[in-house]
DNA sequence: AAATTGCGGATATCAAGTATCCGCAATAGC
DNA sequence: GCTATTGCGGATACTTGATATCCGCAATTT
């Protein structure tokens, strides 16, 4: 139950994209360096956010990646499920119908209280991001950053 | 990000303990029959909830594991927690102090944005789970199975 | 004493995440 | 056009954690 370390690298990467002027690009060796990652996986897990609609990426010398949308239109949830998907962490194998204790199948017919439960705990949780922009996260960061990554990124 | 397949296991054997009366034990064997898991790893993995303190088990015939609280009393949450630990989904690794980016220390003093949303979207999610406690989940359990559990697992 | 059961350790297997490399296509600058 | 830069996808290792089994030992019931 954690959450892959890539989903930090792009997380930042995310955020330091949604720091620059508008449109501002970065190119996966750079953010690489930036951050001090490897920048083979680095470069391999930005493509999945732009496979997911998040980054547009263009080749080429001065190319690299560029927020798609406008910071305040992309929720962490949706960077998150980018790298890490969206499949729910519990998934119910209806045990309770196998073994010796098989339970009839008239009784299965809804989800039982455990799965139910278990699912609104992740619903909370993807809730919860949901709720965030990374215009948020700029605009709740110490003075003085942002014109640094604009300054070394930029 | 997903939960072990064992915490689906320990899930339905607590549940299956709680529906006994009060104090009722079963063996690892007999838990494993009734699911239709692989007995040793089931084995394993619900000395965990001994050690988490939330079965207690006696050895010899007869012996096995019960609940070591009222059912009321015993939350989803500890029992998830007893399989798959405390550590945090989301871990900070201060990528932004490292790298040509390195942000300078009076600049984090405090957890930054990114990682304040993560970890509420975390507690979301654990709330949600410690408010829900195995006597909820008997209780919402169709009419009969409760009858047919003590049957077959008493 | 014998049978049953949990406990801990050692070990093997499997799946997912981490990490690298390659050839290819697209683009910018000359 | 030529070349350098950059993203893209596939193939391939490596590492880690989860799954799974087995063993000897201790405790308890009969
Ligand atoms: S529906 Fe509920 S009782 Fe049935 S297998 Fe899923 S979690 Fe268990
Ligand atoms: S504190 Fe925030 S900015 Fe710093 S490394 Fe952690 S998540 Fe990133």
């Amino acid at each position: 139950m954690k959450l892959p370390e890539s989903a930090e690298w792009v997380l930042h990467a995310a955020g330091s994209l949604a720091q620059l002027e508008p449109g501002g690009t970065a190119s996966a060796a750079r953010l690489a360096e930036h951050f001090d990652l490897p920048p083979a996986y680095l470069a391999k897990q930005l493509q999945a956010l732009v496979r997911a609609g998040l980054f547009t990426a263009t080749t080429g010398p001065r190319g690299g990646f560029r927020l798609a949308r406008h910071p305040g239109d992309i929720t962490l949830l949706e960077i998150v499920e980018a790298i890490d998907g969206t499949s729910p962490f519990y998934t119910c194998n209806e045990i309770r119908q196998q073994g010796r204790g098989a339970a009839p199948p008239e009784q299965c017919r809804q989800m039982c209280g455990l799965a139910r439960h278990l699912h609104a705990a992740e619903d909370a949780w993807r809730a919860r991001l949901a709720e965030v922009t990374l215009e948020d996260i700029v605009d709740g960061l110490p003075r003085g950053v942002q014109r640094r990554t604009r300054e070394l990124l930029g």
